[in-house]
DNA sequence: TTGTAGGCGTTATCAG
DNA sequence: CTGATAACGCCTACAA
């Protein structure tokens, strides 16, 4: 056992301001965290001191007394060194900065293997270090979800699952958002339209295929020019389709991607065979990352507002520790077109 | 005080092990952590009802007692959109899953005001949440630094600092990187080379332009045609810079970036000029970000591996916290040139 | 309004 | 090799 040396703190106690005041541990911890059955003047007093000597408590033993970490955990893949990540840093970012208003401690983990496996939700758990988790990135079928709501633990989820009606969530509408995408390229004139999906394990990639059927459906455009190709929501996907997409007999004179990363891969192959861009072809992305906008032509995409995604999700698991029986709740956001230049009229 | 009910778990307890086995809570406890002086039949029995009744230790009492919270702590700059987070999103990524394997977890907190604030760190230690920390993006003058050398609280960092001396880092060496990439471009017969620099707070920004002046100063190129302009690590700042550099007389035919998302904008405003990347304009960046794979042309960029970043950081820190004593040590790695399609030959 | 005492679940020390 | 017993530092009934 070469386990790290404990170097005992010179930091204050609750004992030495107790000490110090005349006063006992007890009405110290109550006159801090704000009691009634407390005098003014006593409590005054004890606030001053541990400003002046800069008593904090000890977290360990708030903790141990209190049964709670107050710590909220999340579960990061491995494998994550899609350019999607840039989303990974703003999510934790936010949920960070909105989890430390609460009071609360945002613990990140690492996923060794597969992104859904329970085995570290489980660990987390069992060992008490977090109060609830956020789940991000949401199978329809999610052990993660399955588990935690067998031991009926705290969680919220930003995407759908099956179980929708069993937790909180919170969720962008990917279907309104290729409706939207889908009808504004038919407006635009084109007839025929792609889509690359977003690997059929997420749930999410569901609805963004469901608007754009959608949209086909109700159109009067061939059908059989309006293609659905497979995708796994990083640029190498976008680069297969494409190749597949534009090397048909009468290509795609647009194509909408399930995500930015996906659009880039698009693109970057278009250019090689010769399409323009936007001329020949007009590409659209969901994601909004800020490097879309250094693309030639600037990605045109859908987005959202990361920061908002981050608030919510902690905002309703806050709410769940606070009131474990209250109803579940839920709220969807919308994301926005925004053209920037991938994207053009059928000429 | 509308405080999270503490909802006693129903996890199972050291006490409970003790009681089902006949033996005692120490007896359990040091079977488990691995002391000598335990029979081989007890431990086995006890690891044994260990896992049959799934017992973990609770985390909050064992860091209580121990008086560690086997906790690293990383403070992150609230606004950080710009497309370099894609570096705090792997380094992340990087330092969690190293820290795990060494039993450690890592807390991520959020700084809402200027990101080299020490208020964070000081309730982190203050409330004895965590054991050390990982200090990014460095000043040469670090008031974190300064506060925890102060404390003596252990950290290291990535990145120098003018205390190079009195705590453990980790770095790369930015001034070979922009040797070498400097030389690549004379080399390249480039007789009009400018660099864009990354706001001098940075210490590390220092190195980079040394790096450049050096192999400058060794070459017979005019100088006064080897400008270096400021620049903040921004887009948005490479697009400033390249219009001041690119409507002068005599324009560069080589632009050395402080990073790629500098040469993002770089490469943006050099198309609206009308320059032709590389023919025209070679434009290099720095960080290697995945995405510069997918401009048009793909950016060329010395890159390096943030998984080992955040590798070489853990072991400091780890060592650092098991050997409070030993003598601090430093490691340096280094960038790697890699051509991709932004650079070429001056014609 | 304040003090007393016990508990939170471990780990560590010291006998036996 | 194992059992008591005492921390660890805080919170909270209950008593005064």
């Amino acid at each position: 056992m070469d386990k790290v040396k404990k170097v005992r703190n010179r930091e204050i106690r609750i004992s030495d301001l107790a000490l110090e005041l005349g006063l006992t541990k007890g009405t110290i911890s109550r006159a801090l965290n704000g009691y009634e059955d407390i005098s003014k003047k006593t409590r005054l007093r004890v606030i001053e001191a541990a400003n002046k000597y800069g008593y904090v408590p000890s977290t360990p033993a708030r903790r141990l007394a209190l049964g709670l970490s107050e710590t909220i955990g999340i579960v990061l893949p491995k494998i994550s060194s899609q350019p999607v990540n840039t989303f990974v840093s703003e999510f934790i970012n936010s949920i960070s900065s909105n989890l430390n208003k609460y009071g609360y401690d945002l613990l990140v983990h690492t996923n060794e293997s597969d992104a859904f496996e329970v085995e570290p939700y489980q660990r987390l758990v069992k060992s008490r270090k977090v109060d609830g988790f956020i789940i991000f990135r949401t199978l329809k079928k999610d052990k993660r979800v399955d588990y935690l709501l067998s031991e009926n633990f705290p969680f919220v989820t930003y995407g759908r699952t099956a179980r929708i009606m069993e937790h909180d969530w919170f969720d962008i509408d990917g279907e309104k958002a290729f409706e939207e995408a889908t009808s504004h390229l038919i407006k635009m004139g084109h007839k025929r339209i792609s889509f690359i999906g977003g690997g059929k394990e997420f749930f999410s990639a569901q609805f963004r295929i469901q608007g754009f059927r959608k949209m086909i459906g109700k159109s009067n455009l061939e059908k059989k020019h309006c293609v659905e190709m497979p995708g796994d929501l990083s640029g190498k996907g976008g680069e297969i389709a494409a190749h597949k997409l534009l090397e048909q007999k009468f290509p795609p004179t647009a194509i909408l991607c399930s995500n930015d990363a996906t659009a880039l891969g698009v693109i970057k192959i278009a250019k090689e065979l010769g399409f323009r861009i936007p001329e020949d072809l007009s590409v659209l992305g969901y994601d909004g990352i800020a490097l879309g906008g250094y693309m030639d032509p600037p990605l045109s995409t859908l987005s959202f507002s990361i920061e908002e995604c981050g608030r919510e999700v902690v905002d309703l698991l806050i709410n769940r520790l606070k009131e474990p029986k209250k109803p579940f709740k839920s709220k969807i956001a919308f994301a926005n077109l925004q053209l920037r230049g991938s994207d053009g009229e059928n000429s």
